[in-house]
DNA sequence: CCGATCGGTTAACGCTCGTTTACTTCCGGT
DNA sequence: ACCGGAAGTAAACGAGCGTTAACCGATCGG
């Protein structure tokens, strides 16, 4: 057992679950037993696996801001120029949404249930990630800071209410969100300083 | 006492607190301590007021729901055309987001920690809300009923996010969200049925 | 003047739930 | 064959919290 790949899966496989049942019941709604359950074993058994209940969250909203950040700097990086990296964006993070809705909806409702450190770190990853939309923005149009951050909000908003309405089947949900989201921020004037 | 008016100013004065607590803590991570504390009484004493903590949630609920319902039903009965509706329609959303930040958090977040019954009531005026949407997005633009859904449910994610970017004041934050909230529904192509 | 009611207090109860403990079982390496 | 650790279980503990109980002062109509 020196590599790591079973005994991670059992670790995924729990945060997995976790995450579903936070999205649809809260951090306070799930009990640890109603977890375990999900996952075939029962209760304390989660102990084995993580340090604690908050660790769960904790690791999990970690693991999802490291994520978002990393594709969203890497789809900048690999695009040609501005209006390309927008692009980008916006496709990076209508998949990211689409497929995991109850990562994203965990994120959005649950950062106040964060332990004082987690919270920290998640929200310095969540502050990246949203420079990286800042950033392009105002390479893009006309806007200025407080502007493109507040639009950046937004756009989150505008992607991110993809589990409270599932539908349209993906290909079509993720062509919509694209859509709307390109036009919210690059119709003319819309951003533009007044 | 046979007027409600002093009566109804305690009630409301302890919804407001507990919309301001439960918005940037969750229902369960507000103690009925922490929302007595914060009118001045002190825990037990809202019992007086409300028959439970689930009830107040339930009231809390409610009554949001009804007054965005009433609100936009109302605006779109005044508007001239359909187009007129779709703009009265956004500005009525945003107006009501920038002015209750913490109840529309409340309402975002924390359906699933209602009472079954409360559940049913609050989910069929927010059906009905949408409708509203619904129905003046197909005279607006041409789009299928579930594109039409899914649309109305994006804007309201877009305008829903003001309580995560206070950086703008209130007029320019109330602009840019009406701008991006058009143009991310009226834009050429967007809404089309492919 | 009086008594009921309204709105408040503190103390106690009881349940839920996260966490710990003690014990078992299985399996891989020497 | 055997030892050790990983993974699981059931039971107990302890804190937190919603709710109830018992009690008290003020206010106001008759």
């Amino acid at each position: 057992m020196s590599a790591d790949g079973v005994k991670q899966s059992r670790r995924d496989q729990i945060l997995g679950a976790a995450a579903e049942l936070f999205a649809r019941h809260g951090f306070h709604g799930v009990g640890i037993d109603d977890i375990g359950a999900a996952v075939g074993i029962s209760g304390p058994a989660l102990y084995r696996h993580f340090r604690s209940k908050d660790a769960m969250l904790g690791e999990m909203l970690t693991s999802i801001s490291e994520r978002l950040l990393a594709g969203g700097l890497s789809r900048v990086s690999e695009s040609p120029d501005p209006t390309a990296a927008l692009h980008a964006l916006v496709r990076w993070h209508v998949d990211f949404a689409l497929d995991d809705p109850a990562l994203i909806t965990v994120q959005m409702r649950n950062l106040a249930n964060l332990t004082d450190p987690d919270r920290r770190r998640v929200r310095a990853l969540q502050r990246r990630y949203v420079e990286v939309w800042v950033s392009t923005l105002r390479e893009t149009v006309a806007a200025d800071e407080p502007t493109a951050r507040a639009a950046a909000h937004a756009v989150f908003g505008l992607i991110n209410s993809t589990p409270h309405s599932a539908h349209l089947d993906r290909d079509q949900m993720a062509a919509l969100l694209t859509r709307m989201a390109l036009a919210s921020l690059t119709t003319a004037g819309v951003l533009a300083t007044a």
